[in-house]
DNA sequence: ATTAGTATTAACCGAAGTGGTCAATGAAAC
DNA sequence: GTTTCATTGACCACTTCGGTTAATACTAAT
């Protein structure tokens, strides 16, 4: 790829990566043309492919995008700064739904590259993605303290039942929202969600 | 459309019917090609232009179907049948998933359609959508019997809470299972939030 | 075996779209 | 006004698309 396109302003970067993602995420790698592509980014084909060499390079090029960008957002995180396992998940939700607004179809673009067969990218896309999804699954529960939990309650099945829900919820706004999303909306949705499972599940202090 | 479609085989009708809720809910409209739905169902694409005029006619077709499939189902369901609410949590989740072997790409189908804006079928899609769309949503938090309920639980908040969790995890069985779910493991799966559940709402009998 | 009728397809067509190239523009810098 | 660099319109060979049609395979009755 040209160099030169790291050179261009953030926002103008981030406009074609967004394209990128948008148009790879509706489509099959071999249904979405890269005038489309183009097109969404407010430039024209042939300074597309003055960037990138060709469409398989683009391609490529967004998957490294949602490694490096999914890196660096973890590690600029304080998401596990939280006191304790609610404001943990808080955060957690939060941080998503602002990787949401600078990226909003990043996440369905890796979901669909996951299933991407098209033999044109398929096996060096294998190759960067496994790695990947190893990380990700082993993404695991974080600790709770059970001093602060309710006696007899299984802690698994407590933190799975919110991570579900968040889950649910995130799907179900994400759902709605015609790419409109209400973040004030949000944070007052799931403090009520969270407040209900304090009140649940923290053992009463006296 | 040609009513001899009817005459067909019902394993047939469904692999036709299943082949375009497939081949149409990972493409737009304009992008999903009448030959690979053929292909996906087994027939040539000539067979499918014999049964369905055109393209067109095929796909508001495809949405008819949707609102009957749903219809029906709605209709012979005992989802409600249930004692309690845990109960009816339990059979609807059932449903959905038995729903979603027989037709299995039917929901993203229904999804993508609700946004599909492509002029060729956009305004007779909006007419046939919106009163679909306004039954769906018209879908209430079903009755609770509050004094089966621990005291001090909100029960709006309660539901949802189970609600959005069976949603979430729909959603991550649905991504996970790659076409294959293991009813059995879902069964299970799903019986232990609900206990999980009862251990926590259901007033203590004495 | 022949027929008649039906289910199904291969071969085809004009139109539209595709990835990719390249000479030509625009704009800024000197 | 010339050099330099970013950006584009016009173009091309090739593929794909929706849809048609004439030909086939299949079936059952005679």
């Amino acid at each position: 790829m040209n160099e030169k396109f790291y050179a261009l302003p953030q926002e103008k970067q981030n406009r074609i990566i967004n394209a990128g993602f948008r148009v790879f995420s509706q489509n099959s790698y071999k249904k979405s043309p890269m005038n489309e592509i183009a097109a969404e980014a407010g430039i024209s084909k042939s300074l597309l492919f003055f960037y990138f060499k060709n469409k398989k390079e683009f391609y490529l090029f967004l998957w490294h995008q949602v490694e490096d960008i999914t890196k660096q957002r973890l590690m600029n995180s304080n998401i596990y700064e939280g006191n304790d396992i609610f404001e943990i998940m808080y955060n957690a939700l939060i941080a998503k739904i602002n990787m949401y607004f600078e990226y909003p179809d990043m996440g369905n673009f890796s979901i669909r590259a996951y299933y991407e067969r098209d033999p044109e990218i398929k096996d060096e896309l294998l190759k960067i993605i496994e790695p990947y999804t190893q990380l990700k699954t082993s993404v695991t529960m974080p600790y709770i303290d059970p001093s602060k939990i309710k006696e007899g309650i299984d802690l698994n099945l407590m933190y799975r039942d919110m991570y579900l829900a968040s889950e649910g919820y995130m799907y179900e706004m994400l759902q709605k929202s015609d790419g409109e999303l209400d973040i004030e909306r949000v944070r007052d949705d799931y403090k009520s969600m969270i407040d209900f499972w304090k009140k649940l599940y923290l053992r009463e202090v006296d």
